[in-house]
DNA sequence: GTCTATAAAAGGATAGAC
DNA sequence: GTCTATCCTTTTATAGAC
């Protein structure tokens, strides 16, 4: 027999009781806040779901408030991990291409209903959004215009405000999708669609930066002229 | 003397009584939903603001969701009106610094508020989102796409896909800017930082579209290595 | 520490007087 | 038609048993 401590000491994963019921309530409440709304979500909803009771989540939180701080903390760590993932020390620029890919991956992942949560609260939480603008979008700019500060040294590309133009790129691939998304109009882009999509900014970058008439371009596809179906109509 | 009827034909406005409970309340309303949100807004927090009753606000609106229907149903129509006065007869594309200027001054006039709330909504509201980006994303893009062809037949730019084109030029201009309100990072831009903004946007947009080395860029600004300060930080 | 039961408050909605 | 007063539900928050 052990004791409880001991049993930690051995078990790397400590499921000990309470961190369990924490995470169970921190799963549950994270799932109902981002489909319905902080607002319109209520604590005992929550530990219907989670199990355990109302008097153990203030135990544990202090109340909703705590609740949603540690959710969206949570968060903003998991939803831009990616970002750390870049390696600046690829060859070429088809490194574009597949941080554009995971970008929309990552966008696209929870239908933006993390963004939508954090935008929501934004006015009733100061810090929140501050925290996930710092963690995400000034952190994607920073990250990528690193990334081509070091290219631009090598010649891949000619910049010379290299933020800038991260925030281009960014721009370009981002803003009308997930406008799309925080406005929930239906239909997430297909992979052939998004693919396009990632080829056209790509494609518009590097027109863009790469040096003069070398044509560093690989894929300037001729496109087929009317085909562009993109649906920007709701109805 | 007048009887009220009399008065009632005699002033067009015809500011009869219920009319104006109807504007007070949606007046108080709009302030009300865009400081604090739809959740944390009370009817009866309204009702103080605005005068009459809550009863009254029944009779007019039959309860909350029908004035949040009603207010965003106008927001809709005021916030894009500018859209509207965009002359395509104008000689160049010195047009594009107008535009630009006036969708930035949309977007900053009340601080992202509209767009937050219709964000914030959109899940529980599914057709107010949708309506939004109608009116608003989707419609921008449409109409300076129309313009983009219409100067493209003219030799102003060589463009293929116009729409792609005006959604390039919307979201560089927009993004960061529109990303930074919603999230509540505190400090407006200055007048300076967007004037340099849209110089930026307009001088990209050319770079990539104007008719080539034409050189139709009247601003290439040699920028001040170092200068830009942008402060994309949040502390 | 965890749960049951309940307090306390607030909000949405309505009935009825004027 | 407009207001006053009130009902009923829901929600946050806590006290006390096990």
């Amino acid at each position: 027999m052990m004791t409880t401590a001991e049993a930690d000491k051995d078990d790397c994963q400590k499921p000990s009781r309470r961190e369990m019921r924490r995470r169970a309530m921190l799963d549950a409440a994270n799932a109902l806040f981002l489909e319905k709304g902080y607002g319109a979500t209520s604590l005992t909803d929550i530990v219907k779901h989670s199990g355990g009771s109302l008097a153990t989540l203030y135990e544990l939180f202090g109340g909703k408030e705590g609740l949603f701080r540690s959710i969206v903390e949570e968060g903003c760590a998991e939803f831009f991990s990616f970002l750390n993932d870049m390696d600046a020390g690829q060859p070429s620029h088809d490194i574009l291409r597949v941080v554009a890919q995971r970008f929309i991956e990552g966008v696209l992942a929870d239908d933006g209903a993390f963004l939508r949560l954090v935008i929501s609260e934004a006015g009733q939480f100061p810090e929140i959004g501050m925290a996930f603008y710092s963690a995400g979008p000034a952190n994607a700019i920073r990250i990528i215009g690193n990334y081509l500060a070091g290219q631009s040294g090598r010649g891949t590309f000619e910049i010379d405000d290299t933020e800038a133009a991260a925030d281009t790129f960014i721009s370009m691939l981002l803003y009308d999708l997930q406008m799309r998304l925080l406005c929930r109009i239906p239909g997430k882009p297909t992979r052939r669609q998004i693919e396009k999509h990632v080829d056209h900014v790509v494609d518009t970058f590097l027109k863009l930066y790469a040096p003069s008439s070398h044509s560093t371009g690989p894929r300037q596809a001729p496109k087929a002229p009317g085909g562009s179906r993109k649906s920007r109509d709701v109805k």
